[in-house]
DNA sequence: CACGGATGTTAGTCATCATTAACGTCATCG
DNA sequence: CGATGACGTTAATGATGACTAACATCCGTG
């Protein structure tokens, strides 16, 4: 939201890396480490190399970077999902999508995924009912697909099979190293394919 | 470490709980709440009826009790492990087990596995070396049973397929409500069954 | 070239918080 | 009964931390 400022349209980074980027990814490798109370202005500032009340410059405080980094999360997820859901008309690729998705953003963004999923509760009032809001839909995005594959399926069950394949996909953060991202790509495809179909099997 | 208190051996806690295990109790559940810095010791006291800093009479400091809390979530769990392994010499039930032990944790006390796997980096390094140690010991234990079942399946493929699979069980904070319990502890055995058995699949 | 805005810096300020001190109460036990 | 120890309480104390103020610098633009 916002176009980027810049007076012309140019380019928003001249020289060295936008500012609020480099801010933006500091700070979740730290709130990812430590935990959102954890971590000082100053060590975000320490960590792109300026010193601390140099932050307030490009944010309006710690509440409000935390609700912009969770904002940007939910919603790349969910346009994601969006994207996954229109590409195809056949449900069973589709969900394929969505875990191509997730298992990507899982692997390469490891300390937004785990951001994301501590610290909703730190975001203040106004931000917090958005990102639940996306949250939501994202997760209504695979109960869909899902109920189209399995009709007979209740939904609430879809619902927390959902959530349990969100666990395992995102459990990259804790076997980081384990095997390599090109093993664990299909590896996570594969388990998360094996527990949707076995949720979803009549007992 | 000492009795607790009662000159004959009667029942320890008279009349009102144990403070200690209140303390403890309340304390897991701020902290998978707010997170650990989040949470201030008069929260802490307060969430049991007395005020701040009551609690130095039973723990030398917020450090300390997490250090408690963490040492003692993983010398259960590395212990429920144990009895599955010595239960059953099959190692298919010595699998069930494990599932059921940790699936039975998860759904029973989600603030503790919530602490458990967020908050180890907050442990001073006496603990912490201990809470990593018994963490790993459960890993093997898991990894040891699954490389009896599927020998030709390499470790690191197992140990990648133990952590998935404990995202996924670990999943149910999220997913609270869903599902009732009853219905909620099938389909994670169920789920967690057929991911492992697609991890270990040869491709 | 002077001006303004973007971006930093350092030195406060004011809360909050962990921890300690000093001081009760009350039951148990000698 | 009187001492002792378990368990609480309410004031310090000392750090740390978020945020603000006052003051540079630099760069593009009128």
């Amino acid at each position: 939201m916002a176009t980027v400022s810049s007076a012309t349209s140019d380019t928003p980074t001249r020289g060295r890396r936008n500012r609020r980027a480099q801010i933006l990814e500091a700070a979740a490798r730290l709130f990812a480490a430590r935990g959102f109370h954890g971590v000082s202005i100053e060590d975000i500032g320490g960590a792109v190399g300026v010193s601390g009340p140099a932050l307030y410059r490009h944010f309006d405080g710690k509440d409000a970077l935390l609700s912009e980094m969770l904002l940007d999360i939910s919603s790349r997820l969910r346009e994601s999902a969006v994207a996954a859901v229109t590409a195809s008309a056949d449900p069973r690729d589709t969900l394929d999508a969505l875990l191509d998705a997730q298992i990507r953003f899982a692997i390469e963004q490891p300390a937004l995924i785990t951001v994301h999923d501590r610290e909703l509760g730190n975001v203040p009032e106004p931000a917090r009912r958005q990102i639940r809001r996306l949250q939501r839909l994202y997760v209504e995005e695979w109960v869909t697909v899902l109920a189209e594959l399995h009709p007979a399926c209740p939904a609430a069950r879809l619902r927390a099979a959902t959530h349990a394949v969100f666990g395992l996909l995102n459990s990259t953060p804790h076997s980081a190293g384990e095997l390599p991202a090109q093993d664990m790509r299909p590896l996570l495809h594969t388990m998360a394919h094996a527990a949707i179909a076995a949720a979803v099997k009549a007992r």
